[in-house]
DNA sequence: CGTGCGATGTATCGGTCCGATACATCGAGG
DNA sequence: CCTCGATGTATCGGACCGATACATCGCACG
């Protein structure tokens, strides 16, 4: 996952570890706190090693200038490879069930701006079912186990499947949307309407792999 | 977690892995999906070297009489030791940070007919806090950051600031109920009302160790 | 003028938990 | 008889976290 969203935030602009961190946040903010430094530098170095990113100097060359003492450690900016964004394409079209709990689906539904609708479609209508299964569950407990839980249990099982049952409506929304070619959400009107910006989804077209 | 939910359910009644297992995907089905073996096996012989369980064989005693081919390695049932019930009760007690993320929290509040009444206020104004403190993170990148932002992205922050705010105003609630002293839930009529059974949380008074 | 403090920035280590995998028993049904 | 699904115990590698360490830089406050 984390591979995923890295590879996904250094197609928008290159980034160093901290700006990395800060902009995950801000994109995933609704799904998990922030991703910890334990987990990004190791992730950092292995993607490096696969030849997905490279460093692209801060400050770039003028290189011995600075030998200073305990070896001056700059900031190490990442830019993406080719073989980067094959492969963030690789991954955000695969969907297996780790794509459908809380954390894989709201990493690729951030990214869904790059996602074929096709994809989009696809991951949606498996993110429902999961939840649906869920949903199920937790029916289920309510139902036929009540009596062996205590209140306070009970309550958190009734304000899960409340969760749950918002989700699948959400969803559906969004599945409806998908399949009517409209653009991503709900009918908001007055934002991301006039001809404003970038980064928007591929406008019902198709999606090559660069080549201009 | 893992330890206070196994101490905590194991404190119900002795159960085997298994068994264990379920039981915990039942109680805390509302917020993970189902504990790994592989982080379960090892905690349960973590939680053993540590005195805060025992073995109690299945079928006990009679040793001898199955030597048989590879060992028979047949079912291992665990009760809880009094060292267990006093590592429950300072896990419960204690809130650290890592009490108020949605995990922690629902591990603790699903044990909260096991807490006393301070400890249940604390926690859920604990969560609350941390709650009200992500909804505003959201809202934030909504205002400020919003035209960065691809429609999708948005869409997502959308949903989970949507989640924050209901969450808040269920702990709200609790929070009110908690404090005028009525049992658990919002008003459910014709729920949990009658002297039916046990474990619900000891009426207001006090919780001793045990020795009756 | 300095000095200390908070934001920026890179990095490692131990620990928790997950997912895949393996293997064994047992009852039901074809 | 034999397979298949539920029950049951167990390990291993890998992902990710939390604490910690350390270095730089700008600026506010004395």
């Amino acid at each position: 996952m984390l591979e995923l969203a890295i590879l996904g935030l250094l197609q928008e602009s290159p980034m160093h570890g901290y700006e990395l961190r800060k902009e995950l946040a801000a994109k995933l903010g609704a799904i998990r706190a922030a991703i910890s430094y334990g987990s990004l530098y190791p992730t950092l170095r292995r993607l490096q090693a696969a030849g997905w990113i490279t460093e692209a100097a801060g400050t770039p060359a003028t290189a011995e200038e600075v030998p200073a003492l305990t070896s001056r450690r700059g900031r190490v900016v990442y830019k993406i490879t080719a073989e980067g964004k094959e492969r963030f394409a690789q991954l955000i079209a695969q969907a297996g069930p780790e794509t459908y709990d809380d954390t894989g689906f709201g990493v690729h539904f951030a990214f869904f701006a790059r996602t074929d609708q096709a994809t989009r479609l696809r991951i949606l209508e498996g993110r429902r079912r999961t939840i649906e299964e869920r949903r199920e569950g937790l029916r289920d407990v309510l139902g036929r186990a009540a009596e062996r839980l205590d209140a306070y249990t009970l309550e958190l099982q009734r304000h899960g499947l409340d969760a749950c049952e918002r989700e699948v409506r959400w969803l559906e929304e969004l599945i409806a949307n998908e399949r009517s070619g409209r653009a991503p959400a709900a009918p908001r009107p007055g934002v991301a309407d006039g001809p404003r910006d970038n980064n928007s989804p591929p406008p019902p077209g198709e999606s090559r792999k660069e080549r201009p």
